[in-house]
Parts: C-alpha cells; structure tokens; sequence
DNA sequence: ACAGTCGTTAACGCTTTCATTAACTATTGC
DNA sequence: GCAATAGTTAATGAAAGCGTTAACGACTGT
C-alpha cells in the first residue's frame, strides 16, 4: 500500500487500538467493535480501511464461516518505518554537511 | 506531543512533504509554500499543525525579522517510533506464545 | 423451513478538515 | 513617512470522515 493510505489508516485512533490489540492476538470483528467501544457497523468500516491499507488479513473460520478473524499484517507496517528511516537518512546528511561546514569556517 | 497529534499531523500529504523537506535543510515558510505548491495562508496553517505536533521547530532571523525559519525537529519523531516498536515488542510476544503452543502439540 | 447469529451495506446527519480570498500586523528599505 | 515584503488571521465554502439506525445477505442449529 502506498504510504498516503497507511498514514491516513493510522491517524484515527481506533484504528491504532485495534491494530494493537491485533498485536496480541487475532480476533473477530465482534470482539473487535467490543473491545474498543464501536457499533458493529462502525467496525466494520474501520476493518475495511485497514484491510484496504494492507496493515491487517482476515480469514473466514471453516467451522463457522460466519465468523471472520482479523490478524495484524506486520509486513504493512514497513512502508511506515521506510518512511521514518528515509528521512532519517537525510537529516543525517542535514548534519554531516553542517559539520563540514563547521569545519571549515575553523 | 501525544501520538495522536502526531498521526493526525502526519496524515496529511502536505504536511509530510513538508516534514521530508525540512529533513534536507531548514527553510522559509515562503519557500515551503513555494515548493509544496500550496498558498500561504495554507502553509501557515499546516506549519502551525506541525508546529503544536512538535514536528517542526521555528526560528526569526535576526538579520530581517520578518523571515520566519523553520526546521526538522527530529525528536518530534520519537512518539512515532515508539509506537512501532511496542506493536513490534507485542507481535514478536504473539509469535512466541505460538512457539510455544506449537512445541507443546509436537 | 425457520429463527437466531455474524457481519456488511445503505442512508442520513454531524463534525472536522482543507483551500481560497480578503484583510490585517510586523518589518524593511528608500 | 510610505511603499513593498513576509507571514498570519478571519470568513466562507466544499469535501471527507465518522457515527448511528435500519435493512440486508450469509451461515448455523434445530
């Protein structure tokens, strides 16, 4: 997913409770809209968003095909911590060109 | 700043490319309108946003007062690393607990 | 077949967010 | 003092986001 999507996935705080608790354990939606206080039709589209940003999978359960599980997707995290890392690369150049420049006014 | 106002600060396309522009050198809210491609009462607003997130940090030039100097204030980050890194922390618990379900069945 | 459960979709209203234009403050140079 | 420049604030409008209730589709157990 592109990295306007994840941004925009992570910035409700929803969302960021139920990709934590999906950091403990899988869970189904119902779980899901109870543990953190929303209406089953909210969760719904919370869980659509996040599927859609590729931070969380579902699966449908085979003994009960109602029910859908939501696991986290750690793999759709990277695009975050690609971001943070780049920038950080480039604030390390900020710095080494501001000690050159120190350097030589030395 | 507390990690919501940071997502929400960085949900914004604008204001991420303003963050990614600082991270190269310090710039003028001029030139950040200017290179964004946005008006400047625009940027203002988004400079403020970034500003009360901790993102960014400003400065008066005091050769011409006017000017106002804004650069990257990396520890602004920090709520956003953090973050990543506890899910990190929770899914690798997540991964063990299931080692060990695994080794238990074997 | 039918009632109950799980979850999604539709329709609606409210609130927030973002951009624009116009007006204003502060500072500089002549 | 006056005109020009840098930037912010105010007022307005359009679009998106989120929540709710109601209706719907899919599956299960009896």
């Amino acid at each position: 997913m592109n990295v306007d999507g994840l941004f925009s996935a992570l910035a409700d705080p929803t969302r960021r409770q139920v990709v934590q608790l999906l950091g403990r354990r899988p869970m189904r939606a119902g779980e899901l809209a109870d543990a953190a206080g929303r209406s089953a039709p909210a969760m719904s589209r919370h869980l659509r968003v996040l599927l859609h940003a590729g931070v969380v999978a579902d699966e449908r359960r085979q003994e009960d095909a109602r029910l859908r599980v939501f696991r986290l997707r750690p793999e759709g995290l990277v695009g975050l911590q690609t971001w943070i890392d780049q920038l950080q690369a480039h604030w390390n150049e900020q710095l080494a060109s501001f000690q050159l420049h120190v350097e030589g006014h030395k």
